[in-house]
DNA sequence: CAGATTTTTATGTATATACTTATAATTCAA
DNA sequence: TTGAATTATAAGTATATACATAAAAATCTG
């Protein structure tokens, strides 16, 4: 206590960590619980109740009340990701950042954004079309849906200088979002717009963002071949 | 206290998320410290930390010690994502799973594979390639090495019953792990393998996984066509 | 005045205690 | 015997307190 020997819950997580990495523990064992756990490693119950909680937010440990906490059957190991601004992205990589729009007008969307939308048949929408540059060279292009009655200051902001990307960003607050990766094969379109050829496969983002009330936007970026996202657990 | 009228770290938490949502603490600005908040809550410091921490974890907060609390300027949202087990994912869609070994030998690496693999020149690997098939169609296939000296077993393991992506899941720990995303062109091994054209756009996990010694196992998934990989925040 | 030292401060963590809540297990009742 | 009520239990949370730690700010020094 006052000594200096003590066991954070740093090092409960550890053992526990080893305990499982090394099958002493595994897959669908109950463990101890809190209490004899608090015991064994001569700390608090709360100390105990961190590390536990932390590895089932990660997805090593099932916990249940009054039924005990448990090795996860199925060790769903989950990764975070970022989700990139896209100029922040580009300058992070030491390279320069600019933006062309190339549509901007209100129109009716295509039934599968308005499904995504969840706005009413004939309801108009910001339509917004955007190639994002690294070095000039084309990187990243958004075709971006936007709800103006989600988003008051969407008809007057200046979207050539912040891309609508950041300016959502900094000036939209959201709730939740749904976001999905694929790839597509290019078409004309996407070859001449992301200077590729047709035929190439090319990383997708599909986007969604929301807030208590509406459907804000949905975006899909296109992104140049050679693209990667990358993290780590 | 006694009555039942109290603040969770919860209800801080929403209250905090409110405030910044309604930029009433905008990004960049210091936010109270957690004894005045907790004297503005009407709870205890304990329970503003557990809620300022979760925000910060979830990256809408900035916290350093003596510094303070700000307002992420960068509200990188993150969303985690859970790794597949192909079986799982499969079948959690109501499909039949089953999966065909293609090739399985030792082999010396290719250099790329060598430097991600952290082994030796000259060192053979075990070079595994598998097609993971859903009702019968062409799902995913794995191309991966697998560094048998981090994993005893592997030589004697029968992966036609269970999928090395499975066999590896359930009998060997990892620590860590590096993911990337990407979308590749279907060539002629691709389209001969998925059952695709040449030239669709096939999305592609690359993930190698480590324990302290050892990279485990390297492998890249291509999916294909048509293939989304999904996450909420 | 620059650079090292000390102080101050906000977050980070540990602990004992007490109470809450979900739920498994048991008992009771129709 | 089934279904409802009760009990016991393990996790979940709140709190007061104390100390740890990082780092900004202030002070001291050459």
């Amino acid at each position: 206590m006052s000594g200096g020997e003590f066991n954070s819950w740093q090092t409960v997580q550890a053992e526990v960590l080893r305990r499982i990495n090394a099958r002493e523990w595994k897959p669908g064992d109950f463990i101890p619980n809190e209490a004899e756990l608090s015991v064994e490693f001569g700390c608090a119950r709360a100390t105990v109740n961190r590390a536990l909680r932390n590895l089932a937010e990660s997805g090593l440990l099932d916990r249940r009340r009054k039924a005990g906490t448990r090795v996860a059957l199925h060790p769903v190991r989950k990764a975070t990701l970022d989700i990139p601004v896209i100029r922040y992205e580009i300058e992070g990589k030491g390279q320069t950042y600019r933006h062309i729009v190339l549509l901007r007008q209100r129109e009716v969307p295509p039934s599968g954004i308005r499904a995504r939308m969840q706005t009413e048949p004939g309801v108009k929408l910001v339509h917004l079309v955007t190639l994002h540059l690294a070095d000039g060279k084309p990187y990243v292009f958004g075709d971006r849906w936007i709800n103006p009655e989600a988003v008051p200051g969407i008809e007057s902001a200046d979207l050539t200088a912040k891309s609508a990307n950041e300016w959502l960003v900094v000036n939209v607050p959201f709730e939740g979002g749904d976001f999905s990766f694929s790839a597509m094969t290019a078409g004309p379109r996407e070859a001449e717009i992301l200077a590729c050829k047709e035929g190439e496969g090319l990383f997708v983002i599909d986007r969604s963002t929301w807030n208590q009330t509406h459907v804000i936007t949905s975006v899909r970026l296109t992104f140049a071949p050679g693209y990667r996202m990358h993290t780590e657990i």
